[in-house]
RNA sequence: GCGGCGGUGGUGGAACGGUAGACACAAUGGUCUCAAAAACCAUCGUCCUUCGGGACGUGUGGGUUCGAAUCCCACCCGCCGCACCA
């Protein structure tokens, strides 16, 4: 970025946003000046040897997909503010950065292009840092990652033989989501309503033997530490908790008429097992032709078919009627021993459970659609509070007593479920269950940009995994399809030496963002994924920020790959991340800030013409950090005189024309005090909005000092002091150089942070609100600390709190001290 | 449908159950100037006013309270997540 040559003195309004003139300020030209004193101090340099105290303040790393707008930029100056406040309150802080560079818009990229996706990623890498720099944006670079170096998916490999040998890691056929525009087959996770998260595309169901990882023997710990994460947004934890999808229940087997089998089924609803009237399989089912009789064999086969064949957005809508076609196979339910019809339908789910289900149209509401668009009976077996209801016209699934069910009548809740489940565990006719939504990480992708699988498959020994003494498995340079390339994928096999074929997919990319958190603690160990010593010093992540978009996706991978790396005695901590923080996006013109819709705000300009702190202070200042916000470009403006004035105050504050006079030094020490408490406490709690407008306001008062003909004196010393250190996370260069004018120690970014004093903070006088009936009628200035009686006697001295009482007298009096009296007559 | 979050001036937004609209943007008037910009000062929710002030006002309707933007109930609107998970 080059520094003052390329500003034009702009006149008038640009772009909507009145531009002048600069005299003193010119941030083009100071603000290059300081980035570059930062880099050579190497600040923000995190020392593993300091004695301050660690804390890791981490924002979650891009994929490097091109230019930086200020709708990436909320992430990053959050973070670069929290480093230098955290930095200034004496932390040792970790604050790294790097790339998450493998994934497909590279490739697309070089399809589109022609460019190969490693010089694609490498250039958009240099333009951001560029980008990063010119907005005062401060990262550990000593300790930059990126995913699709070698350096690093060595160890991303190395982790998957871990998990492999762990029994984590494993092959498996099954029906899994196809991408058919991205060529690839993706996880659940990675699937939105039927469609690829990325591109939108209808995902297809195939049958292929895929890669996955067992994140399901971990749901249980995922769900339950879910408990110790009191520093993240409930609405995370609910939204990962939702996604998990704990279910405890029962599965019994209902034995098949005329077959020598049973058929075992999953509820959560053992108390309304008298209830079952018909049963239903999903059409995958691999017993649905044992149970179908020869008169039904044609429709049903050709039901199977249909299912087969359609998309899983129209199979998994909710609004279309429900289908099925009865099996004419027959069923006994096991508690009371009738037979119960059995139906084949899509509603219920291969996937999930057992894949078949008992039918109680009474208590389910998708059965009771189902009983009713195929003529099945209902029967009431749960009685509501208030008594059975005889005739249902809708199902009733909320608690009740157990009715019409033989010897279990009566009982009701948890009382309900172990006595039948206790029943059936007796009898060997099934057993307690817990079943999970979540499903195994499906992580193949048939995609060249992305970490080869490190695995052979030898025709004599079967998949083995490369040695890791042979690690890396490098990336081929040709850009094709590593399916395509013979030089790549014949290989001999570690074991017997014979003739092998290499594993060609690729990992999915949130493989290398499940751990890069942990790299960051020794990037350049050679020997290790990580030193655990060093993961131990800094780990967990003090303070993690990102997008809500990670909701579930790379939070939940993360702490799974954590969980597991704990297990295998690398790491102390089962959770990577104390306290998150997600932060709302940039809007303009109404929606999110981004390439395609040509609205994005480009830091380059924004730096052109007010600076970088400006455009920082503006990002902070636009709205709670948590909330979507809109980007106003005539609102710039107000940053910009806001510095403008902070400068004239600590650079030229002769040049503030005195109008008044009455300036009080105690009045000025009381504010800046204040100030330092307000500020102090914004920060922490990521209340940047209201940070800006307390420096406002103190420059506001120190103004007005000025203006009112103040002295600058030790008082106003102390404010310049502590105006500089409290602006300095938000604008970062302005205030170093403010600092080295006022002689300040060093750089501003090493001072120390102000401490308030409340004594010198706390109001002499305070307004007292004078109400009558709740309603206010007047305010009196008056001495803090009034007792009760005191503020009566005031009150009714007002003459306006005469007129409203009327000659009536007060019956009651309620006193907030220094705050309000209410009379009420 | 279920779950979560939100609805405050022309705009972005403040407000431990206690002065609604802090701090800004925009707008209007003024000081300065040959003029303009910048800077500074003032006004800035709606209606009424004898200019003292008064009434109304935080999506809608109720309720709790001396007092409600804030707590409770019902509803409307917007956004986000899940979506036949038995």
């Amino acid at each position: 970025m080059p520094g003052s040559e390329a500003v034009q003195p702009l006149w008038g309004r640009e772009g909507g946003v009145a531009v002048t003139q600069r005299r003193g300020y010119v941030p083009q030209e100071l603000e290059p000046k300081w980035q570059r004193r930062w880099r050579e101090r190497g600040v923000l340099r995190a020392r593993d040897d300091s004695d301050r105290p660690k804390f890791y303040n981490l924002v979650m790393f891009p994929y490097p997909s091109g230019d930086l707008h200020m709708g990436h930029m909320r992430n990053y100056v959050i973070g670069d503010l929290y480093s230098r406040f955290q930095h200034m309150r004496g932390m040792e802080v970790l604050a790294p950065f790097g790339w998450d560079a493998f994934g497909l818009p590279a490739e697309n990229a070089a399809i589109k292009a022609g460019v190969h996706p490693l010089h694609w990623t490498r250039a958009n890498i240099a333009r951001a840092k560029e980008q990063l720099d010119m907005m005062g944006v401060l990262f550990d670079w000593d300790r930059e990652v990126t995913t699709c170096d070698p350096s690093y998916y060595r160890w991303t490999q190395w982790l998957f033989l871990l998990f492999l040998e762990r029994g984590l890691a494993y092959r498996a056929m099954a029906p899994v989501n196809w991408c058919p525009v991205d060529q690839t087959v993706l996880a659940n996770e990675q699937v939105i309503q039927g469609r690829c998260w990325r591109c939108g595309a209808p995902v297809e169901k195939r049958d292929l033997e895929q890669w996955f990882l067992r994140i399901t023997a971990y749901a249980d710990r995922l769900l339950d530490d879910l408990a110790l994460l009191e520093h993240w947004p409930e609405k995370v934890r609910v939204m990962q908790a939702n996604w998990i999808g704990r279910s405890r229940g029962l599965e019994v087997d209902f034995p098949l008429v005329g077959l020598d089998q049973s058929l075992r089924i999953f509820t959560t609803r053992p108390d309304t097992l008298y209830g079952v009237t018909f049963m239903v399989m999903a059409p995958e089912h691999p017993l649905v032709a044992a149970v179908t009789t020869p008169e039904h064999r044609d429709q049903v086969a050709a039901y199977v078919e249909r299912a087969r064949r359609e998309s899983e957005i129209e199979r998994q809508s909710t609004e279309r009627e429900k289908t099925g076609v009865p099996t004419g196979g027959l069923a006994i339910n096991p508690l009371n021993g009738e037979r119960v019809p059995i139906w084949v339908s899509d509603y219920v789910l291969m996937g999930y459970g057992t894949g078949a289900i008992m039918g109680v149209p009474g208590h389910d509401e998708r059965d009771f659609a189902f009983a009713r668009r195929f003529g099945l009976s209902v029967r009431e077996v749960i009685a509501p509070p208030d008594g059975p209801q005889g005739e249902l016209s809708a199902a009733y699934t909320g608690p009740g007593r157990m009715i019409n069910s033989g010897p279990f009548d009566g009982l009701e809740g948890q009382a309900a479920f172990n006595a039948v489940a206790d029943w059936v565990e007796r009898r060997g006719l099934g057993q307690r269950a817990t079943r999970y939504r979540l499903r195994d990480w499906l992580i193949s992708r048939q995609r060249y940009w992305g970490c080869p699988i490190p695995v052979v498959h030898c025709s004599g020994c079967g998949v083995v995994p490369v040695p890791q003494e042979q690690l890396p498995v490098l990336l081929p340079e040709t850009y094709r399809k590593l399916d395509q390339q013979p030089d790549f994928y014949r290989t001999a096999c570690p074991r017997c030496g014979g003739d092998a074929h290499r594993e060609t997919d690729t990992m999915d990319t949130f493989i290398d963002s499940s751990w890069y958190f942990l790299r960051y603690t020794s990037v350049h160990d050679q020997t290790r994924p990580f030193d655990p010593a060093l993961a131990n010093r800094w780990m967990a992540v003090d303070q993690y920020t990102g997008g809500i978009e990670h909701a579930i996706l790379h939070l939940l991978y993360s702490r799974f790959f954590m969980k597991v790396l704990h297990d295998a005695g690398m790491v102390d901590q089962v959770e990577p991340f104390t306290r998150l923080f997600t932060q709302g996006m940039i809007t303009r013109h109404g929606t999110a800030m981004s390439k395609s819709a040509g609205n994005g705000v480009a830091p380059d300009d924004l730096v052109v013409r007010e600076g970088a702190d400006a455009g920082r202070v503006y990002e902070m200042f636009i709205g709670p950090p948590e909330e979507d916000a809109e980007w106003t470009d005539a609102a710039v403006a107000g940053p910009v005189r806001f510095l403008q004035r902070v400068w004239r105050l600590v650079a030229e504050p002769e040049t503030v024309r005195v109008s008044g006079q009455g300036a009080d030094p105690a009045v000025l020490r009381r504010r800046v005090h204040q100030a330092i408490a307000r500020v102090t406490a914004d920060y922490h709690d990521f209340r940047f909005n209201t940070a800006v407008a307390a420096l406002m306001e103190l420059s506001n008062a120190m103004q007005e000092y000025l203006a009112n003909g103040g002295a600058r004196g030790p008082e106003w010393e102390e404010a310049v002091s502590a105006m500089v250190r409290l602006l300095h996370p938000l604008a970062p260069h302005i205030t170093e150089e403010l600092w080295e004018r006022i002689g300040g120690d060093g750089l501003c970014v090493d001072a120390p942070w102000p401490v308030h004093d409340p004594a010198l903070a706390a109001e002499p006088e305070v307004t007292l609100v004078v109400q009558v009936a709740g309603r206010v009628r007047d305010r009196l200035q008056v001495q803090a600390g009034l007792n009760r009686e005191q503020a009566v006697q005031l009150a009714l001295a007002s003459p306006a709190v005469g007129r409203a009482l009327n000659g009536r007298s007060p019956t009651r009096v309620v006193h907030v001290p220094d705050k309000l009296i209410n009379l009420v007559p």
